[in-house]
DNA sequence: GGAATTAGTTTTGTACACCTAACTTTTTCT
DNA sequence: AGAAAAAGTTAGGTGTACAAAACTAATTCC
């Protein structure tokens, strides 16, 4: 299994997910990871190899998931993207919280790099605009 | 094969597209569809079959295809979608032209109906800002 | 410490969406 | 009309990501 450049949207989903588990109960255990994203236990295993494989986390059957510096860096940008969009639906569009959530977990991959600080700058400056605030 | 009730986002963009070359030529082909979506034109077959199973586009071997009224409506629901994110990455955001045709063409799937609406109404509001405009 | 439970793995199979290559139909051109 | 080119189809094969079910390892708890 050839080492790949660009994670799909789904390792990233993985990533992701490991990170959150990781914070909240400090280490990610397989069992959560399958029931976060509503996936099967088995179907788990064999993403955390392609993981491995990738040298995004670290894991060993049976052992814990941890994140690899490379999977981490990932893994926060994805969150941030994730965080922000989140926010800009809840507090700008005024959606519900559960479409926010799941808007931003859609549109988390869409958004390259540059256009994520660029979208972070109108945000920015829009929270600072008297009219529209 | 069933009828499936919601479209994958790839049976979308085969709408989108196909509505695209029924602007432009008056009628879609085969070839074009391929080509617009870079694909190959065997792969192109097996989903318009699936399309025709939906009932989201008429169409028998080696002839032309349209769209059918519910078809259509998709087509013409993730066009505008594509068109007015695209517009909001060039215009707002001052992306360059082919990363906002890009990015708009990930997001036109992971935006639902009333977020849309509420982003549409924000933009408006935008626009009309002295401040930010 | 050994049985029961829980967690993790493996295997087999499915669905989707694509490719290649060979084939057939249609169109074009002389 | 008939050959050549273009367009479309079919068949077989790939990779990804999932499920179900049987299996194995690890934990928990008397």
């Amino acid at each position: 299994m050839p080492l790949k450049k660009q994670l799909s949207e789904n390792l990233e989903d993985y990533l992701e997910t490991i990170l959150e588990l990781q914070m909240k109960n400090s280490v990610a255990r397989s069992k959560d990871i399958a029931s976060k994203l509503d996936i099967k236990r088995g179907s788990v295993t064999g993403m955390l190899k392609k993981l491995v494989a990738g040298e995004f986390i670290n894991y060993e059957p049976y052992g814990y998931v941890t994140l690899t510096p490379k999977g981490k860096k990932i893994a926060s940008d994805v969150t941030q993207k994730h965080n922000f969009l989140k926010d800009f639906f809840l507090r700008v569009l005024k959606t519900d919280e559960i479409t926010a959530d799941q808007t931003a977990c859609r549109m988390e991959h869409a958004m390259d790099k540059a256009t994520f600080i660029k979208f972070k700058d109108f945000v920015k400056k829009l929270d600072a605009c008297p009219y529209c605030a």
